[in-house]
DNA sequence: TATTGTTATACTCTATAACTATA
DNA sequence: TATAGTTATAGAGTATAACAATA
């Protein structure tokens, strides 16, 4: 087993994914100011388009956010019209989350947004070097249990 | 010019980015944790460490944080023994930040957790894409300006 | 009693504004 | 008057704890 280890912070992943993370996610926040929408409204869409319908404590565990956030998420998503809010008549305590169609129309809108995002990001990559880096990111995104 | 876009938001560089991102600084934040830093913390002394000697304002343009911020991280280090603060003799208005031999030993010993956290990091990946994601995250924090 | 959602409260991080010392 | 640093204050984001409705 390979233990190729950095010399300096600087060159590890970790510092660079921590740094680059910070600083898309600030482009990413900016790109969807004008659709009055934060970074963790974006990944309830997400989590909705994917999964389907979801009460409010599902979604808490998945995002792994505290269910009170998850209140004040969807109170905005509400206000935008962009879910629907509906009592599960069979256990009236829980409130199923789902995707309406201007939901829809605003996940579209954020995606054109992230694909306008990463032209930029990947401006000095080879066409070559943008693909392994997807591949790459990919593998990762899926062990970390993210949405494909 | 080639325009792959994503079909999907969890599919662009920019999710991906943003929220391995945001589990990466948790963990090194964790990491972190025994030796009474946070990740700015580390920037900072990162920062003394490629760049040398530098008074606080310098600091607060290169990290993109306010002067105010510059403040509180360096008493805080100053208070660990990390850093030294001189008042420029030239100008005595300048506080001249430079590192210590404790705080050499403290950016050794996040290198250190940060080496951990790559090792985790990259475990689903082959050592031919260890060392490719390790390329590309290179040129773009080049390009971003992160210091190497 | 236990669970879902909500509200009330508090904490962390960071910025802006007001202020002091020096130029 | 302008600049470096500091202190005071405020805002954003999010968690924890208390509470209400339902099981």
């Amino acid at each position: 087993m390979n233990r190729v280890k950095a010399t300096s912070l600087p060159g590890t992943l970790s510092f660079r994914f921590g740094i680059l993370g910070a600083m898309v996610t600030d482009l990413f926040v900016a790109a969807l100011g004008p659709l009055d929408l934060k970074p963790k409204h974006v990944g309830m869409l997400v989590l909705l388009d994917t999964g389907g319908p979801a009460a409010q404590l599902e979604i808490a565990r998945t995002m792994g956010v505290a269910p009170s956030l998850v209140v004040s998420l969807a109170d905005h998503l509400e206000k935008l019209g962009a879910i629907q809010r509906v009592r599960d008549a069979a256990d009236r305590r829980r409130q199923v989350l789902s995707l309406t169609d201007q939901g829809r129309d605003l996940l579209a809108a954020g995606l054109a947004a992230a694909n306008r995002l990463d032209a930029d990001l990947a401006e000095p990559l080879s066409e070559q070097d943008r693909k392994e880096l997807g591949r790459i990111l990919g593998i990762l995104a899926a062990e970390a249990g993210l949405p494909h």
